[in-house]
DNA sequence: GTATGATATGAGACAATTTCATAATTCTAA
DNA sequence: TTAGAATTATGAAATTGTCTCATATCATAC
């Protein structure tokens, strides 16, 4: 049984004209076309769709259950190619983020739930678990975007710079280094680091401070949340380094010091991995816009 | 946009297959027809469907959204071809019943009821509210079944045989009538008759009694329900005449007495009228066979 | 870099759909 | 009942679209 698009919208036209010539004027069509069309089709189907006996063409019980179903599929077919429309001229489209650093949840949620608010046909998603081979996923359209701190030169991909930040060390208040204005590589020999679970090379501590200068430090303990890293802390079950944007909500409390890296501080930059087509879409530019506003907010006091 | 059902199964085969080549071989089809009709749809649509850029292709977003059309679409299409499979070999069809005799809602219920149980496919409806052009309906495919006790010589339509009743004198044990061993034509004079809400041909009492003998009642009290007919014979309203699977109920009940029309009882037929096309469904046999059974029921008391 | 597997493209063959012209119905109203 | 109008059916030719075949191009892995 051949069922084409066609046949169904024919099936539709003729029951709402109410005959097959009212019909081929609607649909811009000569009457001999429907006329074929709905005979090829009953053949096929093997099933009379519309009662001959009457003029004025009728559906017959099958011909209303053909009725019934190009009323279901057919606006179903409508409201994709809708959605395709509002692709096209940008309004729709995906943004799946991966991250790669643990901490950027912190500031990429409430980035989020304002981006929504904006662009309602946007498909919003954050995919974790991808950390390291986030960039040929996506080349690969497996994301939209990359929230990365190593810029990399890529055909195909833009990295976008976010905003600066800094790496903090953290201590309890208790600890012995809150007593100095700064810390250094050194004063992490025997201490205790907490980080997230990842490779050294992604942790900036390590990336910018402790391989450089050869430090190792007494232990090392891995943590998943940052709320659990923060707890720990406390507790002076260790020290850590956080991004400025996070331990801003503890460097008021008396748990806690904060401590610049070095003398002089460190900085380090945020991009936003994009592929090159999707550049200057509007939403894109819109999500690299709210974040940096949202990072500001964080960090200013 | 000019998507086909085609577009979807080829969507739906190469996200299965995962790639296009396999997708062909799954198809029956050339690799090469399906590159073409891809392309073809994705420049209609303006939009991009797959990611080229890895080498099995893969959807992408707006793929996936046709992905998502095509599993919504595709397995309704095939379930109304199972119906129309089911209708070519008769399992499945639509019974709209047209009934001329009020009183026959009395068996023609539980023969519906028992109907749907063997036929859960076939449609059942009754259609009350033509009980005059029943017949041109039947032929317009409006209604596919009119019982009625007038058969008519009509081309394309078949009156079968279902069962005879009689039509029977009903009256109020206190009533005068109620003393003679049955009724005649005169008997009626001065009495009230009450009937259903017909033209008097079509009333067993007129065509079959009172018009031939040229008799006219004192009164004439139309109702629509047979229980209320009932009601207002017991309590000596009116007489009425009813047909004996109607009566049936009433028979052993001291409040009433049911007497035979004329010394020799009078006999009807009552008869489907359906279109020849139909005559031999098994659905219509058996419609037919449920319903004589049932009327023996009712009349064997 | 080359081999291999996968997709793209162009031209021609083929099939399905539409049109045109006209026939055959059915409906309507006198 | 019978024109006449309106509606649907049909056949052949034209058109359009889809598929195949042959081959080019591209991606990936070794």
């Amino acid at each position: 049984m051949h069922l084409e698009f066609r046949h169904l919208r024919t099936i539709k036209a003729i029951h709402e004209a109410g005959g097959l010539a009212r019909a081929a004027e609607i649909m811009n069509i000569t009457q001999s076309a429907l006329s074929h069309q709905i005979k090829g089709l009953e053949d096929q189907a093997g099933v009379e769709l519309f009662v001959r006996r009457s003029k004025p063409l009728k559906l017959s019980a099958a011909g209303f259950r053909l009725l019934r179903l190009a009323q279901q599929v057919l606006p179903q077919v409508e409201a994709m190619q809708a959605e395709f429309s509002s692709l096209r001229d940008g309004r729709a489209g995906r943004m799946h983020i991966a991250i790669e650093c643990h901490a950027c949840f912190e500031w990429l949620f409430p980035v989020l739930e304002k981006f929504r608010k904006s662009w309602g046909e946007v498909d919003v998603d954050i995919r974790p678990g991808l950390a390291f081979d986030a960039l040929p996923a996506l080349l690969k359209e497996e994301v939209d975007l990359v929230v990365s701190s190593d810029p990399e030169v890529l055909p195909g991909v833009e990295f976008v710079e976010l905003f600066d930040y800094a790496p903090v060390f953290v201590a309890a208040s208790a600890h012995p280094l809150a007593a100095q204005p700064y810390v250094d590589a050194q004063d992490f020999r025997g201490q205790t680091l907490i980080t997230y679970p990842v490779e050294r090379q992604r942790l900036d501590v390590f990336s910018q401070l402790l391989i450089p200068s050869k430090v190792e430090p007494a232990a090392i303990r891995q943590v998943e949340l940052t709320a659990v890293i923060l707890l720990l802390v406390a507790s002076n079950r260790g020290v850590s380094v956080l991004p400025d944007w996070v331990v801003r909500e503890v460097k008021y409390s008396s748990d806690y010091v904060t401590r610049p890296l070095t003398s002089r501080g460190i900085t380090r930059r945020l991009y936003a991995a994009v592929r090159s087509d999707d550049r200057d879409q509007k939403f894109v530019t819109d999500l690299i816009e709210l974040a940096r506003i949202e990072a500001r907010r964080l960090q200013e006091v």
